[in-house]
DNA sequence: TCGATAACTGAATCGGCAA
DNA sequence: TTTGCCGATTCAGTTATCG
């Protein structure tokens, strides 16, 4: 056996995925995130119905001879993939429908057991231009244990807290990744084809990653794990062949500023309300962990955390729950309830809710 | 090779779905829809495509040899669907993450074409009751031609209409079966363990066959498939194996109305609406040669020739080609590119198309 | 400076028919 | 089998431009 060597934390490597990973050693990450390449089968352009010509992804390096090629490339990663991933590590793969049915069975041949298959609804996604299908407008993730009978990390409250006290769904409604968020190059163009959005990544460190985890991210592309685990308190380690992506995420990574750690810290049990979620109000950005929210007569303060939930002196759980206890109230509405500073005007939150409805419906 | 029977329409078989459809013939049926078990008792079951038996029975049950069973049955089926199948026919598949992983690389390693996976969105998914982890909330459909050149239908605009005007896109929220349509048997229990919404074969049918197509379903169970073929003017094959299954399904479908021809009408699609040449606008007097057209913004004009070609300046042609050329663009639709002046309003000359199509009938 | 409007963009397996 | 032509086809945004 190659000898391994100690991994060195919060770094990206350059050069070939699977030939990086066989250079660390067994049982040394807590989980993983890939993105690997679709493998899209493109032919001809594609133009929108004004004649503007669609930006496809026709890089070299998501294309493959054929199905075997895929699934060989799958294998080999996913092998490896498994070797380095601690027993109760947790595995995560994006994909589209045109690859993740090859990554899936090549998974379960490893080894790897499906916990759930989860849906990125997108709520924006490019129309199907010329009418022949669906719009295609969700992606897939898989996430898995090591095997049938290993053990897992889930942090089950605290997505039931940042979901409104509702158990969290396998179909997640985020926006695809645009505007301030996508990294663009000097030319202004944007810096890597495929850029997911970091409220993806999210959700998935909070629900099956801890505060000083290893998360290796074998397909770094824009680095959106290592900015996300950065400012979540997770460490990371990317692999990455081309030096221009590993550029663009080091820069990128190096201006996220990490939350404090009480900020990140997640919630214990409890429970119950509607749509819009205020986990996704965060994940969206809209607040961010840490800052203050009041109610209108400014008599109570909480602070605003990572995984969605509030947190005031010793109480701490959803915005409902906590805006009940702080009044001694039987039940509250924490939507209407708590307010935020907008240029020194204090707004409901709920403001937030509808702005979000309107973008997810 | 086996004589096939000519297919009776609109009946169950009972049997083995493998070796009922061996006995089909080649090319026969526009569109199959499949919920194939994933829960199989793997004692004998499962045959080769070659017809041996699987050794599953002998083989230490470990998932290695359980996945090959599954995939074995998988080929089987999938082989003998894309045989019976015709050219320019469909196939569903529908599936959780037990199993369309599986299912979905054998459909594609059998030659099937995938055009979308369908996220079926539960809105009444049952809970997970022991809180490890996310809700699983949804199931996958797979739709897919018979192969990537392979034509194929859809209802593009009637689903369209359908979703007020935005493309249909794929995801699709639909509520599980329960209530009034759920099929009890005389012990008030449910009668089949997986019994589909009408509303998911409801939108199937109506957005890839058309009336009097023939819809194969190899594991019919309660029958939702012939039910809903029955409502819309589809003909249907049950293939099912449980004699209370069967007598369930016909006793459900033949208490279907029909429903009236022109009550199962969908919009015409565009496509197939009658053609006429810009030269019948032009013979037809509603056009004048000499006359001139000019683009919305009027920064392209053209003069009308008697034979119904255009001519500017240097380019001529049909209305689609000097549209194109001026602009600089591979295409244009001259019928909306083009206009003319009526009372001093700038009006598409799609509209005297639309007035002859009328007059045409 | 501001509001209205135009232009641009996103992991996309995106024609059919007749000659 | 290949070529050429007809003509059908987009949603939710963000950024740039114009008045």
């Amino acid at each position: 056996m190659a000898a391994h060597k100690n991994i060195e934390r919060n770094t990206v490597l350059q050069g070939d995925s699977i030939e990086l990973m066989r250079s660390l050693p067994d049982c040394s990450v807590d989980l993983v995130f890939a993105d690997p390449p679709y493998n899209l089968q493109l032919k001809g352009d594609l133009r929108r119905p004004n004649n503007s010509l669609v930006d496809a992804v026709d890089d070299a390096w998501d294309q493959f001879s054929s199905f075997r090629a895929y699934d060989d490339f799958s294998r080999a990663w996913l092998t490896e993939a498994h070797r380095v991933l601690k027993p109760d590590g947790g595995l995560w793969v994006i994909g589209s429908y045109h690859n993740i049915y090859r990554v899936g069975a090549v998974l379960q041949d490893v080894g790897f057991w499906i916990l759930n298959d989860i849906v990125w609804r997108k709520t924006n996604p490019m129309p199907n231009f010329r009418g022949r299908r669906f719009t295609n407008a969700h992606e897939t993730l898989l996430w898995c244990s090591k095997g049938p009978e290993a053990r897992y990390s889930f942090n089950y409250d605290a997505l039931k807290v940042a979901n409104d006290d509702l158990q969290m769904r396998s179909d997640w409604v985020i926006p695809i990744c645009s505007g301030g968020e996508r990294l663009k190059g000097e030319d202004g163009h944007k810096a890597h084809p495929t850029q997911k959005p970091e409220a993806l990544l999210h959700r998935i460190l909070i629900a099956t990653s801890a505060p000083g985890d290893l998360v290796l991210d074998p397909f770094f592309g824009s680095g959106t794990t290592g900015a996300v685990a950065r400012r979540l308190g997770r460490d990371y380690l990317g692999l990455e062949r081309e030096s221009r992506y590993i550029d663009a995420a080091r820069e990128r990574i190096a201006r996220v500023t990490p939350l404090a750690p009480e900020d990140r810290q997640i919630v214990t049990p409890r429970r119950q309300e509607p749509r819009v979620p205020f986990g996704a109000v965060v994940e969206a950005g809209l607040l961010s962990p840490g800052q203050m929210v009041f109610d209108a007569r400014r008599r109570f303060m909480a602070k605003i955390r990572a995984d969605g939930s509030l947190i005031a002196a010793d109480v701490k759980g959803s915005i409902h729950k906590v805006g009940a206890e702080l009044q001694g109230a039987p039940s509250c509405n924490g939507w209407t309830f708590w307010h935020f500073d907008v240029e020194g005007r204090s707004v409901p939150i709920d403001v937030l809710r509808q702005k979000l409805r309107a973008e997810l419906n």
